[in-house]
DNA sequence: TTGAAAGCGGTACCAA
DNA sequence: TTGGTACCGCTTTCAA
């Protein structure tokens, strides 16, 4: 390129179009308050330089990051598995990328330690946050809201009181029609296995599961909940102990995760139970693993990729001074495969 | 905290320290050229306000991004599909939490103009970029070598010529490894389905299935060759062709990846075809798909995370000043389940 | 070993 | 509508 050497300034683009940095630097930003003779001046000696703005020179007097950071708190990622990290990171990216914000992706996991995270989102070095996969009392949530840092969650925390903002499934509603389906297929003895109980998403989906079973007047079944984890190692487990329960056999199960489903599919087959014909199964997500299973999963759709584009426009939209305490739940959407 | 509005700074640091901006840098810079004395002082200024330095004013003198790029080319991620993608991140965000270097993630499809991409990281806005899942002849990585940047390849360039490093799953050594597991078993028509051709990947899995042909002695039957593109569509439709060709039947499969041995298996059972009697399949990747698939697939299973760690390690060594040109190789290993 | 001061590349206020 | 200029927070000579 022309001029001196590394990527050419605003000081260089001016000098090209005989005009001041002042100048230069409005219409970069569009500013209406110039010329247009001036204007195509100016764009022709960015075209022809290459220029493109220094993020750390802007940051610096906008005192804006201009990034946003998605906070992945591990290890409950791992529960909500690859898929689920994936879609979102893509809704994330595919709604930040119309504008000029960058993504930070932090896995606390990875993280030296707590405290660096908590002094770095809240110390303005980025402009708002994201926070997927939460566990129950995570303590960031309260931090952030107190510094005043816009935040949004993908997942609605436990404490349904909490302010902020969240973006999430109908989770309550998704599992409803779950067991919904199970009841008109003429199955009686619907089983759940929860996910963990300690975050919104596991709360929501056994809650989905009474409401279900209380509309096809099945209230009387409530026993038949075993607590998984979300994990498909938990979610065999939980099989097993249903299994082994008295009195007359569980006929369906409805499954918190698509992975405790396969997991639960795996116990029946271990214990020589067909599915569908004597234990109808259901997960929710539906992920690959519901795709691949044998049989194919029934599941509830959960748009997560939608999920991260919404939660990434809320944010934004903090950002830009409008309000918090927004809650946005997406629809689910029930896909029924050979497996119920 | 202390001090005005906004995050605390380095002049603030020094004034309750009692001592200059000059020396409060030197500390956090962990410079030798402070006495004990005072760098205890200012130590407990920093962590009395909680400071963190700002990125964007460090950036701007120092000239470094402290931030590198990874670049995933879609669509050819999504023939990885998911899991690929989210192991891959977690490796690179991993290698990367040990430094202070950020993690900006650029997908290529969401991005507003290809020119946008080039210029940005060619015009020193990161340090280094990472690029994944390249297409054949993606002029990227010689735009970037020929603007000096360093950069690495996860996955091996089509131009087994071009410059640059790379980091890759020994993908000859491991698809070599399937074949010969299948000859071990007494399957004599062995075929293949490939991946995409136009990727190093696709034809380095192919060569090893030639490898592992002739390394059994069984060169002859070459011919058992399909097309596929890495999806399950394209594996599924690669069977089917492979079962309508006249002649002895096929007795085994290698696919190049879990997604397309998924589709073959559903395939084969559309055809009536029982897996592994009849026809033993194997994958390559041992992502979900393969732990799920009914019959579990035998699968060559690659260190995606350790890709990413690797890459970054070179990556990050590059920007440190350490010569280019690296390929590095990482060893695959056959994981045997039922489906061969 | 420490401090003073000159920028790094932009933005935005104030004048012209 | 345009230009001059004072910062933004930090690093890094250069002197003391």
């Amino acid at each position: 390129m022309t001029g001196g050497p590394g990527p050419p300034t605003l000081e260089q683009v001016a000098a090209l179009a005989g005009v001041s940095r002042a100048t230069v630097s409005r219409v970069v930003n569009g500013s209406p308050k110039v010329s247009p003779a001036v204007r195509a001046q100016v764009e022709r000696a960015v075209a022809k330089l290459g220029y493109v703005p220094n993020r750390a020179a802007r940051s610096l007097v906008t005192r804006r990051a201009d990034s946003v950071a998605l906070v992945v708190s591990e290890p409950h990622a791992r529960f909500f598995s690859e898929p689920f990290f994936a879609g979102m990171v893509r809704g994330v990216s595919a709604a930040l990328a119309e504008t000029g914000v960058q993504l930070l992706l932090l896995i606390a996991q990875d993280l030296p330690d707590r405290g660096w995270l908590e002094r770095y989102v809240v110390g303005g070095h980025v402009d708002g946050v994201l926070l997927a996969s939460l566990h129950g009392d995570d303590p960031l949530p309260g931090t952030l809201e107190r510094a005043g840092v816009p935040a949004v969650l993908i997942g609605r925390p436990v404490d349904q009181a909490a302010p902020g903002s969240y973006v999430d499934a109908d989770n309550r509603g998704g599992a409803g029609k779950a067991v919904g389906h199970l009841a008109r297929r003429g199955r009686r003895r619907i089983a759940t296995i929860t996910g963990s109980l300690d975050m919104g998403v596991g709360q929501d989906r056994l809650e989905g599961y009474r409401d279900g079973l209380a509309a096809a007047g099945l209230a009387g079944a409530g026993e038949l909940v075993e607590t998984g984890d979300f994990t498909e190692e938990g979610g065999a487990a939980a099989m097993g102990r249903l299994l082994e329960r008295p009195g007359d056999p569980v006929d369906a199960v409805f499954a918190a995760s698509d992975l405790m489903a396969a997991g639960a599919l795996r116990a029946l087959r271990a214990a020589g139970r067909r599915v569908p014909e004597e234990v109808a199964v259901v997960g929710f997500e539906d992920s690959a693993v519901a795709r691949y299973a044998q049989p194919p999963l029934t599941t509830v759709r959960q748009p997560i990729e939608e999920m991260g584009r919404q939660a990434t426009r809320l944010l934004l939209a903090q950002v830009a001074g409008e309000a918090g305490g927004m809650h946005l739940i997406l629809d689910t959407e029930l896909v029924v495969r050979a497996s119920a």
